[in-house]
DNA sequence: AATAGCGATAATTTCGAAAAGATCAAACCA
DNA sequence: TGGTTTGATCTTTTCGAAATTATCGCTATT
């Protein structure tokens, strides 16, 4: 459930934020569904106002939308919005990872080798769907980081985060459809290699395709639901 | 005064997020700012909550920070943050504009045309120091916007207003100090050339010299304001 | 004299009730 | 019958008081 965790934000409103986040991006929380205040208050144990604060947030990162005065709801999953994502990210990343390859130090190369490692025998210990795993999607998310970590913009890094997250909301639709992500830990070993050999374009290269081939793994197995532009409306949040 | 303004957003906080913003853009709450909640109260006539959602939206778009449970400051300017922004930007402008002159129909052209003759003739009634105009600043706000907005895609659009943003409240600093932005028009001029040339190469390379140009004036104008990483703490609130 | 502990004050954060607004359906009129 | 208005119900939004947490000055102790 959703419930008995306690991610230890300074801040009430701020451990709800983390909370919320974490369940959108793992679709418990399900793109399109209504948020009532009633049900999150029970869900989360908070007041209105700590939600209201909370999803305030939440808008501005992207992950939830206001509507009007009608209250919120999770931010949908269309086509429309993956493929300029896929886009932006492409940019983003691609310029972060030059960066990063130009800067960075020797601590840098030791994380990338160190979150690499700790990928891989995690995988190795989850057998053949690692990839549904919520763990193995964090160390995933921190091998990624650390490849930019380096980048020394602060403000590149922030928007790469939240570009990555709202990415992963489509990669875990898709997930459940066992995609042919077999070759995605080739992908990332080669990554790897290029970037601790300070090759900047070919890194660029392969991150670029490595998105690129993600989204187009999505679309194939997961597009047909979010067709057109907006998704078909997900289940209420009373009904999990 | 900050009072008195009655901008149409939807709801209450809404509009308190919109007049803030637009407060602390053009420094009337100044960079380090404590924000007590006492005095904001009476500077929007709004409660408790209502003003803490439109704090937690600020923090969410970089214009605020909070600090643990020691309550809200605005964000701090510093060359540092300055220097990220500037690259940041003309990443993300270039890119933006790439795009837009590879997209723009026949609407967007006019858009451009028109905002530029708006802001040309505000500019010329305004006389030499246009640039400190409230309304000059709207106006050439919404000419950088429509030179970029057939591009596409949301996602960049929405990461380049908030950059936009956030650099319009270092220009703000320097334009205090008489810089030579008699130049600038041109400068508008040769790009909405470029543009509508549908010369993508050439309009990104002013753009890109626009915003770098833009910065080294405020570095050497003003960039005294904010040595080292902080400001000298601004004055409070209520010192208004 | 300097520092640690303590208490009073002032701020922020949280709460649940009350106000404002939206939705839906039944009734009414053309 | 079709369309609009009205009213009842439910949801969101706003408010100000209460609880929690930080800050600052004071005293006592080393």
């Amino acid at each position: 459930m959703t419930d008995g965790r306690k991610l230890s934000g300074e801040t009430r409103a701020g451990d709800v934020l983390q909370r919320m986040r974490l369940d959108i991006i793992s679709c418990v929380l399900k793109p399109g569904a209504k948020l009532r205040f009633e049900a999150l208050k029970d869900m989360y144990a908070v007041s209105f106002s700590t939600l209201r604060e909370a999803l305030s947030r939440l808008v501005a990162e992207g992950l939830v939308v206001a509507e009007g005065q009608r209250g919120f709801i999770v931010a949908p999953l269309s086509l429309a919005d993956l493929l300029d994502l896929t886009d932006v990210r492409v940019l983003v990343e691609r310029e972060a990872l030059r960066l990063a390859i130009e800067k960075g130090d020797d601590r840098w190369e030791a994380e990338i080798i160190g979150t690499y490692h700790r990928m891989d025998r995690l995988q190795n210990r989850l057998g053949h769907e690692y990839y549904l795993s919520e763990d193995w999607s964090k160390v995933h998310g921190e091998f990624h980081y650390a490849l930019v970590s380096a980048c020394g913009s602060p403000n590149l890094l922030e928007i790469r985060q939240k570009l990555f997250e709202r990415a992963h909301r489509y990669r875990r639709m898709s997930s459940q459809f066992r995609p042919k992500w077999r070759e995605k830990d080739v992908e990332h070993r080669t990554i790897m290699e290029a970037v601790l050999a300070r090759d900047p374009k070919r890194a660029s290269d392969l991150i670029e395709r490595h998105i690129r081939e993600t989204t187009e793994n999505v679309v194939e197995h997961a597009g047909h639901l979010f067709s057109g532009g907006l998704t078909k409306s997900g289940a209420d949040v009373a009904a999990e």
